[in-house]
RNA sequence: GUGGCUGUAGCUCAAUGGCAGAGCACUUGACUGUGGAUCAAGGGGUUGUGGGUUCGACCCCCAUCAGCCACCCCA
């Protein structure tokens, strides 16, 4: 085997048929946030190091960062998440900017992790926010997002749920039964880990981090009532708000959705596959003192985040891939000999100034290789222009797909390829 | 960071410790103005890398790198 410059590892090449598929994933994640009134914007790849250890948890800029030291010594890192970045540009021109905005964002991040299934070191991520206002409706508005993406894209609410809770209703309800403070941390964390551990593990696991036997039985009831969110008078205005908007099926509420630990404040939600075992595919929620950690006034806020993998895998799941054309241009024009090579240039620029994609083959070659190439490119038609075409003044449209052809008078060869394809698509 | 599985032709994969192969793809020709078919011929390899065991290693052992998968974590 020849000896190849490996890829770096868990990165990806997009060939061009992955490339079709990322832009058509930013292109539908375009369509939705732009329905809901949402502005694109995008942050620098670096970010000095300190802006995460403003805010994130230390393992994320430890552990899981790629830092490295720029020339004059300054540490660097490649953003692992864009949120910090999002603070500091809303706290840097905090009074000019229209709140409540409503901003969103697609782009590459990095964490030095070990790559799994739905996970790289770089990934693509769309992130959306709505900053600047605290009400029910804007946690609501960010779930609606989330669902019209998943029916912008085809999965249905019996395929994916958004899974919903509220750390406030959490905390009144555990503050209830006694558990506060330090202790709520480690049941928030308990909380979280519940589907991955036996029954039985998962109550020494809580007995051992302080929780009595009387609490872990009401904290058992608890998560086990699928009502519990009719105690909330926020919750029950998200979802009536949802049943207006029409996407109620997706929602669903979830004791045991807790997110990150200290991040949020309010609302949190995630997606999930809905069949058992299924993994997050985004994940998000409200949060209060995100722009004051960086130095601005203090601005509420609530977003999600959704990476490029995990969606695709369930695309993958549920058969909802798009079929996307990898085919570089819809017309090759065929080069007959030495000769007529820059009269088929000639040809390739007028079919062109048409508005159609023109490939004209680069050299002269036997005619079948010609049309196995343009066979091969996914071209829907072969030009020809050979002595007999040149002489009568036409050229000859071959339709690949139909196995038919037709001479056309060569002033009219654009308007009947723009007429030919219309009729096709 | 922990563990499991896998690295052989461009791709998918064979080969009991004994001459490295097949299918697909590619190139050329059958076919000097017509493509997805067929047939024939041809080019392609330091078996991921480095050591070790052996008369002899794709095969066994060790290390390392990479891929996949599950943990950890999930901003």
């Amino acid at each position: 085997m020849k000896t190849t410059i490996q890829a770096v590892k868990g990165t990806r090449d997009f060939y061009p048929e992955q490339m079709a598929f990322r832009n058509w994933l930013y292109s539908s994640i375009r369509k939705v946030s732009e329905s809901f009134g949402y502005q694109e914007y995008e942050g620098p790849i670096l970010e000095k190091i300190e802006l995460y250890a403003a805010k994130s948890g230390e393992e994320l800029v430890k552990e899981q960062a790629f830092v490295f030291p720029d020339r004059g010594g300054d540490l660097i890192t490649l953003r692992p998440e864009l949120t910090p970045t999002l603070a500091r540009m809303i706290a840097q021109r905090q009074n000019e900017l229209v709140i409540p905005l409503r901003w969103w964002s697609f782009g590459p991040f990095f964490r030095y992790e070990r790559p799994q299934k739905g996970r790289a070191r770089e990934f693509f991520q769309w992130n959306i926010d709505l900053i600047g206002a605290s009400s029910t409706d804007a946690d609501a508005e960010l779930i609606a997002v989330c669902a019209s993406f998943f029916q912008q894209i085809g999965l249905s609410p019996i395929q994916v749920g958004i899974f919903v809770n509220d750390r406030r209703l959490m905390d009144s309800q555990l503050a209830a039964i006694g558990i506060q403070g330090e202790l709520k941390q480690a049941t928030f964390r308990l909380i979280d880990r519940r589907d991955k551990m036996s029954p039985e593990d998962w109550d020494d696991y809580a007995l051992s981090s302080g929780i009595s036997t009387a609490q872990l039985g009401a904290l058992k009831d608890m998560l086990g009532n699928p009502d519990l969110w009719q105690k909330s008078e926020h919750l029950k205005r998200v979802f009536a708000i949802l049943e207006a908007m029409g996407v109620r099926e997706y929602a669903v509420f979830d004791p045991q959705v807790i997110r990150g630990l200290d991040y949020y404040t309010g609302t949190v939600f995630e997606a999930r596959d809905r069949s058992k075992g299924g993994r997050a595919i985004l994940g998000g929620g409200h949060y209060d003192n995100l722009v004051e950690d960086v130095g601005g006034e203090s601005l509420p806020g609530v977003g999600f985040a959704m990476g490029d993998m995990m969606i695709a895998v369930i695309m993958e799941k549920y058969g909802v891939l798009p079929r996307l054309s990898t085919a570089p241009a819809e017309v090759l024009v065929t080069v007959f000999d030495d000769e007529s090579l820059v009269d088929a240039f000639a040809i390739s620029a007028a079919v062109r100034r048409a508005g159609i994609a023109v490939i004209c083959y680069p050299e002269s070659a036997k005619l079948p290789k010609q049309l196995k190439y343009a066979d091969r490119i996914g071209a829907r038609f072969a030009l020809i222009c050979g002595p007999d075409e040149k002489k009568a003044g036409v050229v000859t449209i071959k339709d690949l797909a139909k196995r038919t052809q037709q001479t056309v008078a060569r002033d009219r060869l654009g308007a009947e390829l723009q007429k030919m394809l219309l009729a096709q698509s």
